[in-house]
DNA sequence: GAGCTTCCTTGATGTGGGTCATGCCTTGCG
DNA sequence: CGCAAGGCATGACCCACATCAAGGAAGCTC
């Protein structure tokens, strides 16, 4: 195989992959394809560190497979979970437009393949065509968003609200039926972590949530009995 | 008086606003004339609203004295301060930039005197004007920031470290000197809740500042007496 | 200047959830 | 099979902060 097919072969596949990216998947194929002239593919293991805080700006990822948590640390170690994006989902948009360091650190909760946008490929292109400009400034608007959305997750909702909220989520595919059930994969203690509360407390609230009969708990599967009396725990606020 | 020769000495007196803004302050001459040509002056009296989340976006802010509170609203009436924006400060660029409607809620602290930049007016300008953009961005930028900060306060320091911490940026402007005094001009509860936390814990916390000898407070004036020791303070964790 | 209202401070009290400690159950390994 | 290690649940405790309550200082109006 000639080096030409070769590159235009991994060109067409950094193209599919943008091209099904919530922020950019509707440019025009040419953009698409000279998007991807500035991109790299990278694997990661789970555990993985992608970059860290402080870390100079390489340019911003994309989520093909996978999920990256992106989150700061303290200085005395404790972590603070921004997001954990998973496929299709982008993030460091912000780093290519104005900053020149990434702001918190970013690692892999599962083997991932992400594609790297080059920082100064996709400036020199967002340069000349307002397409692209507008969902760089798109995809910084929702992480915007986002990040209220969490600030007010954690201002206005009790512990038991949040872990409602997470059953719910967990299982928003089904959420046509009143009753479905889920297997968690990860450690428990992580997701208490991402609801930002200790691992005995996320037990505690379950057990509550369980008294309630709003839900059954077997080891780590979680059956959902009551979706509307969750959706009501879910409401409340502090 | 001439319609004219009012209409150029408004907006000369909006351009020298502009002038000594953060994020545009920097511009050419010229273009803070092009874009105080799509300005509006806006006068708030303490307690008005100027948008309510929701809202469909009529354009930016700058705000030239006084200060606005931007803050989301529970279903429960419980608020949720992002920022309070002082004299020079921006806010509401990401609504021109992408965004349709104000995510959060903004009212005056204070009488005060603002400029609108009409959205339609600043995005017109910014289409063909690369310098112009790059300030949107980079304002857009430094609110994601703030609020990442904001975050990682909430989940890192103790109240007293963030009570230290807001001092500390409050007299940011003098910090080559050990030492030095700046007056408040919200009430101080408005600060409490954007530190997040009771009036009466700000109160107790200024109190053991002062108890330390790191400040004396009387009335609205604050002297940093040791602003070593202040920030020994601030970067304790919870 | 009397009487409001608003803001701040300080004290008293209560409680949610963090922390520590224990023990069970599972899993893995020799 | 037995032992060690880790994840999870539950109990006991505690403390930082919110909340409630009261008083004082300053500013406003009439």
């Amino acid at each position: 195989m000639r080096w030409s097919d070769m590159h235009s072969s991994r060109v067409r596949h950094i193209q599919s992959i943008l091209s099904q990216s919530k922020a950019f998947g509707r440019l025009r194929t040419e953009l698409l394809e000279e998007i991807a002239g500035v991109c790299e593919l990278v694997s990661l293991k789970k555990g993985d560190t992608l970059f860290r805080q402080g870390d100079e700006s390489v340019g911003f990822y994309l989520v093909h497979q996978g999920a990256i948590r992106l989150y700061k640390l303290s200085s005395g170690g404790t972590q603070q979970i921004l997001k954990i994006f998973g496929d299709r989902e982008s993030f460091g948009e912000a780093t290519v437009v104005s900053m020149d360091r990434y702001p918190a650190n970013a690692s892999a909760e599962c083997d991932s393949s992400l594609v790297r946008v080059d920082k100064n490929g996709i400036q020199d292109i967002s340069r000349s065509n307002e397409a692209v400009r507008d969902c760089l400034s798109h995809a910084i608007a929702q992480h915007l968003k986002h990040l209220v959305a969490h600030l007010e997750g954690r201002a206005f909702l009790s512990p038991e609200s949040r872990v409602a909220r997470w059953i719910l989520g967990e299982g928003g595919k089904y959420d046509l039926a009143k009753a479905w059930s889920f297997e968690v994969r990860t450690p428990k203690r992580s997701i208490a972590e991402e609801l930002d509360m200790a691992s005995e407390t996320f037990s505690r609230k379950l057990k509550s949530l369980r008294e309630k009969g709003l839900i059954a708990v077997f080891k780590k599967r979680i059956d959902v009995l009551d979706s509307d009396g969750l959706r009501e725990v879910a409401r409340k606020e502090r």
